[in-house]
DNA sequence: AGCACGCCGACT
DNA sequence: GTCGGCGTGCTC
């Protein structure tokens, strides 16, 4: 008997099936994680199928080492979905099954190879006999011990240089292992009486899971219409027909309350992944759900890798969330598409919730892609009173200040009345536009249409997709006027400003500054929701997680920010957090108002917001987007180029372009294919390597990801990395 | 010749 | 990713 066996090496010649011999006696089971010789030396592999016979010479095949847990990892199911994410987001099997896999299943048997240095001095002939070794004991003396591959990496060097030091004793290298670092009594709530929107959305999807059919639908609901305790029926649905469900949600929003209202339906039978939790914690959690103790997971992304055995429903909740997607390693999947595979794979139900969905999302469900549900009606939750300012008409009547009239008297009133104020700023970030002051009018790219990013070192205007420029204008196109310039507040400002007019009001600041600890961020809120504070300013961060009853006004400085965000999903990114931030005021029985400050009050992503009015916004949000060729009329592929020299990366993002242009061209069908940049990305230097960007648009999935297959395999020089982001949510 | 070092291909 | 083998080129 042979197992086919993928290998835990990240290299594009070995992401493919090696076949090894199961030796007599030994009880090897599909998906089993194993240890196999691999040239002369022992790795971790996972057996993805088991065979009577094999193709590849039987003398040349090895025996499996051993065992390494008494279980196996993966079903059939699980190997299914890692095949499918290896092709669909182009990485290696090994990286798409790791993905899969709990983090805390190594504990400590990992091992790393360490450098230390054995002499105190260098012998002063390896200077000219081999500079190479010199330069490495030099380095050793500094920094010693060392892992090996970080060594190799630093100082651009090879293997054979760290061979005869080893051989002439001046360096020892050993292995060591990595070392991890290392639900109370509820009170049983019982289900509550739906009103009929909400009953009809169960009935809708109770029937698809009693046919055990792949189903998906849009649970388009808005704000308090009562979306939880839809989910807690369907989940109880599902747990009563013996299968089990997973509920994702976003990180920012598995607060202690959200956690209570499914351990107080579902008491112990829940288990809660967060992004708290130690490798060992989610161990646990994992073993939990793989030996059928829990029937239902709440947890962030990764929670959607969840094992149960026989899946009936998968929840995402705010399915517009960007948390969604790994955008910082390998496979960069989105779990919502990993979500509707699993489901197709188990033959259970998808429910997608938000009450501004993505663009994509609602697309599809017009196209009868999922199927729409509706929840129109707010429970016990009166709409808060929005108004929109111009703050070109604060300035036209010599109102210079960072806060308009209107918002200037409402934090008055606030503080009189004992009211508490939430003031949200997006955070400046890494980019900064040009606007005019007069008509709100911002440079836009005439290919892309994006907002240019003002660079200060040139006073030049770039657009990050494709490298297209212009100088700096001194005069607005639109209106002709000299007020035309960079425009951008920090909440520093704001907090100054408020201490400078209302030097009796207690502030409290919420911002990457003030958050950097862990647990700081619920304590702010914490101190805030208890009245330690009367104004809350803050970034992105405020726009979700906590109710906090008092808050009855909320001030949006300037809205202008997110809408030129160098984004093509900037004025949805501005439709769903002002939709997001009203609905923060007046959540308690006081009525709440919500001021919006802008230079483009005609906008239609603000005048949606206004009359929260999701579909108005989508219908002309499509227009752009089916104009312009962006999702969801196309993919896009992001394809970073970094390294330490800037001219090399810039050459190499050259290559990278004309290689993607080449393809392109050898197409047989007429897809639209677009290739954009070389261009200089939105951060231009992190970590000290410098940052290009090529995008690619296509009609073709199919097109980007035998691209990404190329760009991936291609030769590069060493210290030049290359990252490809097929369907990105963020480029950065 | 003898070593240093970069490069290439194979690994079941 | 990691290893050994091999070719080149420099020094003794
Ligand atoms: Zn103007
Ligand atoms: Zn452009």
């Amino acid at each position: 008997m042979f197992a086919e066996v993928i290998v835990d090496i990240k290299s594009s010649n070995t992401d493919r099936v090696y076949t090894y011999k199961i030796p007599e006696g030994m009880k090897l089971e599909v998906g089993m994680r194993v240890s196999v010789p691999f040239k002369n030396r022992f790795i971790e592999g996972y057996v993805i199928s088991i065979t009577e016979q094999t193709s590849y010479p039987v003398d040349k095949i090895k025996d499996i080492h051993k065992i390494l847990d008494n279980y196996s990892v993966f079903d059939e199911k699980m190997i299914e979905l890692a095949k499918w994410m290896k092709d669909y987001y182009k990485c290696y099997f090994s990286e798409a099954l790791q993905t899969i896999m709990p983090v805390g299943i190594k504990r400590g048997e990992k091992k790393v190879k360490i450098v230390r240095i054995n002499i105190s001095e260098i012998p002063d002939e390896l200077c000219k006999r081999a500079p190479k070794q010199y330069e490495v004991l030099h380095y050793l003396q500094k920094r010693s011990p060392i892992r090996l591959s970080e060594l190799v990496k630093i100082l651009n060097i090879d293997y054979a240089i760290i061979k005869s030091l080893q051989k002439k004793g001046y360096i020892k290298v050993y292995e060591e292992e990595i070392h991890r670092y290392s639900v109370k009594d509820i009170e049983r709530s019982q289900p509550l009486v739906l009103k009929e929107e909400q009953e009809k959305a169960v009935t809708e999807v109770k029937k698809s899971m009693e046919k055990d059919v792949f189903e998906k639908y849009l649970l388009f609901g808005v704000t308090g219409s009562g979306k939880t305790e839809v989910y807690l029926q369907l989940i109880d649905e599902c747990i009563k027909s013996g299968k089990s469900a997973i509920v994702l949600v976003p990180e920012i929003s598995l607060t202690p309350q959200t956690i209570e209202r499914f351990v107080s339906r579902f008491g112990n039978k829940v288990a809660v992944i967060h992004s708290g939790l130690s490798p060992g914690e989610r161990f646990d959690e994992w073993r939990k759900v793989k030996n059928g103790v829990v029937d239902v997971v709440v947890g962030v992304r990764n929670a959607v890798f969840a094992p149960f055995k026989n899946l009936g429903l998968i929840i995402i909740d705010e399915e517009h969330e960007t948390t969604y997607k790994q955008s910082d390693m390998r496979p960069k999947y989105n779990a919502k598409e990993v979500a509707e595979k699993r489901c197709e794979l188990e033959n259970a139900v998808l429910v997608m919730a938000s009450a501004t969905p993505s663009l994509e999302t609602y697309y599809k469900a017009t196209k009868g892609e999922y199927k729409l549900l509706r929840l129109t009606k707010r429970i016990n939750v009166s709409m808060p009173h929005i108004e929109v300012v111009n703050m070109s008409d604060e300035l036209a009547r010599g109102n210079t200040s960072i806060f308009s009239r209107k918002l200037f008297s409402y934090i008055k009133e606030n503080l009189q009345k004992k009211e508490q104020t939430i003031l949200f700023l997006n955070r400046r970030g890494y980019s900064s536009f040009v606007s005019c002051r007069d008509c709100g009018y911002v440079p836009k790219c005439p290919n892309c249409d994006i907002s240019l990013t003002y660079h200060f070192e040139d006073k030049r205007l770039v657009c990050h997709y494709c490298g297209y420029q212009e100088a700096m204008r001194d005069t607005c196109p639109k209106c002709g006027s000299k007020r035309i310039r960079y425009l951008g507040i920090g909440t520093e400002r704001v907090e100054n400003d408020i201490k400078k007019f209302f030097p009796k009001a207690r502030v409290l600041r919420m911002d990457v500054d003030t958050t950097k600890k862990k647990g700081s961020h619920e304590k702010i809120f914490y101190d805030f929701r208890s009245g330690k504070a009367d104004i809350l300013i803050g970034t992105q961060m405020i726009s979700k997680g906590f109710d906090i009853p008092n808050v009855t006004l909320v001030g949006v400085i300037l809205a202008d920010i997110t809408l030129n965000l160098p984004d093509f999903r900037s004025s949805e990114r501005t439709f769903q957090l002002l939709t997001q931030v009203a609905g923060r005021a007046g959540r308690g029985e006081k009525p709440g108002r919500v001021v919006i400050q802008t230079y483009e009050e005609d906008h239609y992503s603000i005048i949606a917001s206004k009359y929260q009015n999701y579909v108005r916004f989508y219908n002309e949000e499509i227009k752009y987007r089916e104009i312009f060729r962006y999702p969801p009329f196309s993919h896009l592929m992001n394809i970073v180029i970094s390294g330490e020299e800037e001219e090399e990366v810039k050459n190499i993002a050259a290559n990278v372009y004309l290689m993607c242009q080449k393809i392109v061209n050898k197409l047989q069908n007429k897809s639209y294919n677009k290739i954009l940049g070389p261009a200089p990305a939105p951060i231009r230097k992190i970590n000290n390597r410098y940052r290009w960007q090529v995008i690619l648009k296509s009609e073709d999935r199919n097109v980007l990801v035998d691209i990404a297959e190329k760009v991936q395999t291609m030769k590069y020089p060493k210290n030049i990395r290359i990252s490809v982001d097929i369907d990105p949510l963020n480029i950065m």
